[in-house]
DNA sequence: AGCGCCCCTTGACACTGATCAAGTGGAACG
DNA sequence: CGTTCCACTTGATCAGTGTCAAGGGGCGCT
């Protein structure tokens, strides 16, 4: 299906500091520099780290029933998780960008409990769990940077989980996307969609037609301006008001 | 508040029959018994184990903005996890049976993100968070069991994140329940709702009067009986199926 | 026993959002 | 340059569920 040569490569362990901005998107590398920065310990970690990628727009990363092995951190681009029902209705469980990590729910089964797919071109950093799981049992900061992460994912259901309007969970899910950008050192007021209506409708549990509806009202009212897939936030106040309730801010 | 004595003992660390049996709710027990039984070890994890209780019904475990210090196993009765918004509502977040843990989902931010409180008589296993952390350093089965119980978690919100009918919501949570307590060796097909029809709306996002009418529908169709808060699964093969698209089996 | 409280049930109605259906517009392609 | 396809938009209708209101019944309290 690919034609774009994919070969993993083992990155150098070198740990000048051309490696590390290399691998500042790699949610590990943090808990090392907060540890003290310990040469012997970075060169641990990044041994255990495989570059992958580029996946293009619909490739798959990982497939539901796979074995797990790795859980990974996207260095770039958009990767959407989901799964299908019986009827081929499809539940996108999560969107994640870049240095974010994906497979942490894959922990438990030792098996991939969905599937991921990349929404535009996406590279990653792949950590092989039993050998970082391994590495934590030295590192104590590894240790608690992964029970830290784990247990994060663990409030994220909230946008999902309440009986909010679609106006909320819309504004919700914008605002989310607008900090997680920002965090990142992207702007906070303007940026792509890079998901699909439907994509955002099988995500926030919706119907694709109201997303449609929703967002067209919202550039009414002069909170956010949409052209196709991208995105301005001309009122992030108000538009962090609509979804006051739903962020509990 | 409290008139009952509620001071924290420490377990004595004998790992006599006796002492075991009387953790077997305790979900890292098991993890050391997978791991060959060394008596050194299962002496390290019982002397951080505090057994607190009994709490009655009403009485908090803790509140939201607490600091984290522990997790804790409940031994007996019923647990409930709930946040409060502004106006009042309440948004319960789970139920917790014996066997299973509270206190995950503080982790990643040192406090409490919400309140627990007991529904009926509680007892409890706590686990100090940062002793647990370091003998997980040590015993490598201690470290992947509380990997997996984290990961398992995060899965767990299907319940709640699915565009469900109320009628699967509804069935989905009873099969659920009848599961959890077949699990710790109770009846699957006859227990008690030890929370009230609201909480369960709470829990469901749903009205409490849609609660009660989806239960009268399903008595009525006799797949359940149900007096006050006593349940009966008359057809539990029925209840399944109508709960097989929340529970994807 | 009797009272009152609270949980639960039942009914009537309104409203949000899904569904069905049709139409628009951009991008890729021949 | 026209065709086709697909994502998206817009409109009309309808069903499921929340809300409001009233009533029932167990349980603890005096």
């Amino acid at each position: 299906m690919s034609a774009v040569p994919r070969t993993p490569r083992r990155v150098a362990a070198a740990d000048d500091g051309d490696e590390l901005r290399f691998c500042s998107t790699c949610a590990f590398s943090s808990a090392c520099l907060d540890n003290g920065y310990d040469k012997a310990k970075l060169h641990e970690l990044h041994i255990l780290v495989e570059h992958t990628g580029p996946y293009r727009e619909g490739e798959h990363i990982f497939r539901e029933g796979e074995p797990f092995g790795a859980i990974a951190a996207v260095r770039a681009g958009t990767v959407k998780t989901y799964v299908t029902d019986r009827d081929g209705r499809e539940t996108v469980l999560g969107f994640f960008l870049p240095g974010e990590l994906i497979g942490l729910n894959a922990i438990s089964q030792d098996r991939y409990p969905c599937n991921a797919v990349a929404l535009d071109g996406v590279a990653l950093c792949r950590f092989s769990f039993p050998m970082i799981a391994t590495l934590a049992t030295r590192v104590p900061g590894i240790q608690q940077q992964l029970f830290r992460l784990l247990s994060e994912d663990i409030g994220k259901a909230s946008l999902l989980s309440g009986d909010y309007s679609a106006e909320e969970r819309l504004t919700a899910f914008l605002v989310t996307l607008s900090r997680r950008y920002a965090a990142r050192g992207f702007s906070a007021t303007r940026f792509n969609l890079t998901m699909s209506r439907t994509d955002i409708a099988n995500y926030l549990r919706l119907a694709a037609e109201t997303v449609s509806r929703v967002l067209r009202r919202l550039q009414d009212s002069g909170v956010i301006a949409v052209e196709r897939r991208e995105l301005t936030l001309t009122d992030p106040a108000r538009l962090e008001d609509l979804a006051r309730h739903v962020l509990r801010a």
